[in-house]
RNA sequence: GGUGGGAUACCCAAGCGGCCAACGGGGGCAGACUGUAAAUCUGCUGGCUUUCGCCUUCGGAGGUUCGAAUCCUCCUCCCACCA
């Protein structure tokens, strides 16, 4: 039993630090039913979750069958400094109002994937507010300018010759810090928060806490263009509040290769299955699409439900395989006649007649599942199904 | 504080008086091939009631010129080297 919990909370890590004291949380669980915490800090100002952010909600739901008291920290006031990478304007501090909505939100998509009843969601600024002036200087005289420059990115920066604010060395105190007021026993973090994590032991040891948090690293999870990582700002994410049919599309679309790479950090199947199915395609048994659609199949049903997940197959087979128009598509009432570039622009299958008429030009124009071949082609009145390239249609109705 | 360098379309990056809506690469979109995968090949990649035409764009504001992304002046912001 405790080698299995072991097993599952290791799974798709990146790196562990001090693994020994995970095993003996877990052990404190299964023998004497001892809780303990387990910190996640998240950006107040990005309350829109995608896949990326579940790598870290599922191995804190891990966590959460064996004892664990997830406290899910919303970095309101950490965000006023922003992360120090980039070049971010300076930012400011998000009013309460903002925050509440965003915690809001949060907590929606969230509790998708954690247990509410053992979830903890607090903010930040709760005890940095109250750190004051002074508590600020007394965490700096913690921590060495030489040791924050040990911090990879910063080291580059240093010897690049770039700038780095004051303010960027704080961050990592601060979140640190956060360890030390919530005494947490575990922090979870993406492996590009590895400094940050470590100084949540630093600081705790610092001031004498009693304990040094454990920390588990997860590695950054590459967006659907299987290179970059996930993120909302480079588009290649699968939001997990996204429509079924959207969702299962986006996941069909990922390489072969990334598969298996979302397999294993967003599946919820054994490692031994998932290498069944590996070993499947690459003997040809299995066709690798097949193996695709369980795991949008999965992953669908997981933030909406199973019917829903049946549905978006059933509709990406009949726009794919069977080559049908969808069956959900959106109606535009228009004025006819009507030239057919400036017609896409008003159903919003285009951006501009310019681009409409690249499009036509292409031959990526099909009225009524015909190719469109004459850019001054004006519509007469009736109904006419759009298609522009493969995924964007839509129903005119010319008066 | 001093001295140089630079700001070009989504990103990188050419251009340095007209041939510039602006080379090239990346990315993106589309076509072929497929499994709406990847890889590959090809085309496109500012806007416009319709393209042998017009309008807007090369950090900002003025100026010189028949004509400027390219020259001049001022401003803003970045960067490097030195203190």
């Amino acid at each position: 039993m405790l080698q299995e919990a072991l097993a599952e909370i290791k799974r798709g890590t990146a790196e562990i630090i001090d693994e020994q004291k995970i095993t003996k949380l877990l052990e404190g669980y299964f023998k004497e039913g001892k809780n303990y915490t387990v910190k996640a800090g998240f950006d107040p100002t990005a309350p829109d979750l995608h896949l990326g952010h579940t790598v870290l909600l599922q191995k804190l739901a891990a966590f959460q069958k064996y004892g664990g008291i997830v406290q899910f920290i919303i970095g309101d006031f950490t965000a006023m400094i922003g992360d120090p990478t980039g070049k971010s304007e300076t930012r400011k501090k998000l009013d309460r109002s903002t925050v509440e909505k965003n915690a809001q939100s949060y907590k929606e998509q969230v509790f998708k994937v954690l247990d509410p009843d053992k979830t903890q969601v607090v903010f930040n600024s709760a005890w940095l507010d109250a750190l004051g002036a002074s508590g600020l200087v007394e965490l700096t005289t913690l921590f060495s300018v030489a040791r924050m420059l040990e911090r990879d990115d910063f080291e580059k920066r240093f010897k690049a010759g770039k700038s780095i604010a004051i303010s960027e060395f704080i961050y990592p105190l601060l979140q640190g810090y956060d360890s030390v007021y919530l005494k947490s026993d575990i922090e979870i973090g993406g492996t590009d928060q590895k400094f940050n994590l470590l100084m949540g032991r630093h600081l705790q040891r610092s001031y004498g806490i009693g304990k040094e948090q454990a920390v588990l690293m997860m590695p950054i999870l590459e967006g659907l263009d299987g290179v970059q990582k996930m993120s909302k700002s480079l588009g290649n994410y699968i939001g997990v509040t996204e429509a079924p049919n959207t969702m299962f599309a986006k996941l069909m679309s990922i390489s072969d290769e990334l598969m298996w790479r979302y397999y294993e950090l967003l599946s919820s199947k054994s490692l031994e299955e998932i290498a069944t199915l590996k070993e499947g395609v690459a003997s040809g048994r299995l066709h690798p699409k097949r193996v695709k659609e369980l795991l949008a199949m999965e992953i669908v049903a997981r933030y909406h439900n199973e019917e829903a997940a049946k549905k978006a197959k059933e509709e990406f087979d009949k726009i794919h395989k069977k080559n049908e128009i969808p069956s959900d598509i959106k109606e535009v009432s228009l004025q006819g006649p009507i030239w057919i570039a400036k017609a896409l622009v008003e159903a919003g299958i285009e951006p501009s007649t310019s681009q409409a008429r690249r499009d036509i030009q292409a031959g990526a124009v099909r009225l009524n599942k015909e190719k469109v071949q004459d850019i001054n082609l004006q519509l007469q009145s009736g109904e006419y199904i759009a298609q522009v390239g493969k995924r964007k249609f839509a129903k005119l109705k010319v008066e």
